[in-house]
RNA sequence: CGGGACGUAGCGCAGUCCGGUAGCGCACCUGAAUGGGGUUCAGGGGGUCGCGGGUUCAAAUCCCGCCGUCCCGACCA
């Protein structure tokens, strides 16, 4: 029946709508072995954009790439305690070779701190020789439980920043730094505002001193941990050996950071931004921002409408009122496949902006231009479309990341006054909650376990109340923080 | 690893209780008409019914064993 294409509502079942969209937008596919995910064009033109802006925004901060191998010896992960003890329960390990039973298991990289921090010691004798800003763009293994298509993978993409500082407060400084450049690519690029701020001690990265977060809220209101950017402190240097003589003639250990973010924010994407009918991307990550549908009847119509459309679409792609930054267009020319049938496959596929063009438009020398977001259409006069297009991307962009911190305010709770009230916000619809906390892991622990909800992040200073909450949510106690609660992913 | 469900065409499923020639929808191929929001009609291709064993004249169906997947918990970007 026609139900067969019709997508599960968001309402009804979140999950089994969100598999959906990826399946049928054409983002990835499950793989032969369970958990892994394989990534197709229209997911991957997604991740390219994605990749393109960060690594833009990675080197105007100071950093350069670099490539670290994929194995790792086993030994390496157990140099830094606490980092073995988060990681080696999730590592893949490679123990032949050529036919051989290896001397030493090879870990399949989990992260790469270990085996870039190894190498950074060799390279650094002096202050002069830091601070080392490199970044790499890799794949990394984690054994999951547990797994779903973008959000938890075996393997995953990402990009790695790893750094060496003379001292803590450069290292802080760098952290800081990266955490903003997140936000900022997540808020103006992927239209998805964040909540920024520091994880409690349970949460943070095995072996980081601090680990600052990115937490934004998918459409079922849950918390989901978008980037991260951590203080690794000398814990790291010291399991290394990786040290330098100061200006004053020390021998001192150096400062780390490191950071991340992975191809869970396709996922995020369209945990976001998706609807009933499909995928809504942003125009500017989108790898097709403008695909135009020419629609005839006879065989004379269909060679002038495709000539038309041909010519709207250099019109575009020509036009340079955007810089260096070309409209990205897409003619959908195909035969035996009607208009409609066309529309809803674009808007699947998350395509921004819909040109219709038939003969009605073409008299009136005009065109129909459909918004993904709203589902709005208007007449477009092909004279100036393309700055008219592009103004219309732009408004539709800002649109998507008003309507995304709509959403997210009012789901959110500035903070609870009892825990009962609290336990039934978080045990209902689900909702950021803001709410006081001694500082104890013990509550935070007991909270956890009640109520399946955890401490996203002790918020950075703007998203805190303007009053804060003076006790303890739990115990009544004086509030040391105010923590941001959710259920998450 | 604990609790539950499922395994039949590329995808989604019916058929299993009560054994008797392998079915439906979508997708795919051919032809014609159609074409401004998921076209219609006609024809067609595609299956060791997860694997192995057993019972039987006869097994997708009953019995035994194995394997796999998904969902709920513990772990996580």
């Amino acid at each position: 029946m026609a139900d067969d294409k019709k997508l599960t509502t968001r309402a009804e079942d979140f999950s089994a709508w969100y598999n959906e969209v990826v399946l049928r937008a054409e983002l990835a596919d499950y793989s032969p072995v369970r958990g892994c995910m394989v990534i197709r064009p229209n997911g991957y033109g997604i991740w390219e954009r994605m990749q393109r802006a960060l690594d833009t925004a990675i080197k105007a901060a100071g950093h350069e790439n670099a490539y670290f191998p994929l194995f790792i010896p086993e030994s390496y992960l157990h140099r830094e305690a606490e980092h073995v003890e988060g990681f080696a329960p999730e590592a893949a390990v490679v123990t032949h070779g050529g036919g051989e039973l290896l001397a030493e298991p090879l870990v399949v990289r989990p992260t790469s701190e270990t085996i870039i921090y190894s190498m950074y010691a060799k390279w650094v004798q002096s202050y002069r020789d830091l601070p080392i800003l490199i970044n790499q763009w890799a794949n990394v293994v984690r054994w999951e439980m547990r797994t779903r298509l973008f959000l938890r993978t075996l393997e995953f993409l990402w990009q790695e920043g790893h750094t060496a500082h003379a001292t803590h407060d450069e290292a802080e400084a760098e952290a800081r730094t990266i955490l903003a450049l997140y936000r900022d690519f997540m808020e103006n690029w992927m239209a998805m505002p964040v909540v920024t701020g520091v994880k409690t001690a349970s949460e943070k990265f095995a072996g980081a001193l601090r680990t600052y977060t990115c937490e934004a809220m998918m459409q079922d209101n849950k918390a989901l941990q978008a980037g991260t950017s951590h203080n690794l402190g000398q814990n790291f240097a010291k399991a290394f050996d990786l040290t330098f003589q100061s200006e004053a003639g020390t021998i001192e250990h150096a400062w780390n950071t490191s950071w991340g973010v992975t191809t869970r924010l396709v996922g995020a994407l369209v945990m976001t931004h998706g609807d009933d009918n499909g995928l809504r991307t942003p125009p500017r990550l989108a790898p097709i921002e403008v695909v135009i549908v020419p629609i005839w009847k006879s065989d004379e119509e269909r060679g002038r409408l495709l000539e038309a459309a041909n010519r709207v679409r250099d019109s575009l792609t020509q036009w340079r009122g955007r810089g260096e930054d070309p409209l990205r267009v897409r003619v959908d020319a195909r035969e035996g496949v009607k208009p409609g049938a066309k529309y809803y496959e674009w808007e699947l596929r998350g395509i921004p902006l819909r040109l219709e063009l038939g003969p009605r438009d073409l008299e009136k020398q005009a065109c129909m231009a459909a918004r993904r977001d709203t589902r709005e259409k208007q007449s477009l006069p092909l004279d100036g479309l393309p700055a008219a297009v592009a103004g219309l991307l732009q408004r539709m962009q800002d649109d998507m990341l008003r309507a995304a911190r709509e959403r997210r305010e009012a789901n959110s709770v500035r903070h609870a006054v009892s825990y009962d009230e609290f336990r039934q916000l978080i045990e209902g619809p689900g909702a950021f909650v803001y709410a006081g906390w001694n500082g104890d892991p013990a509550v935070e622990a007991k909270v956890k376990e009640e109520t399946k909800a955890t401490i996203r992040c002790l918020p950075d200073e703007e998203f805190r109340s303007p009053s804060p909450p003076a006790r303890c949510l739990v115990t009544g106690e004086p509030a040391a923080h105010e923590v941001l609660w959710a259920r998450a992913y």
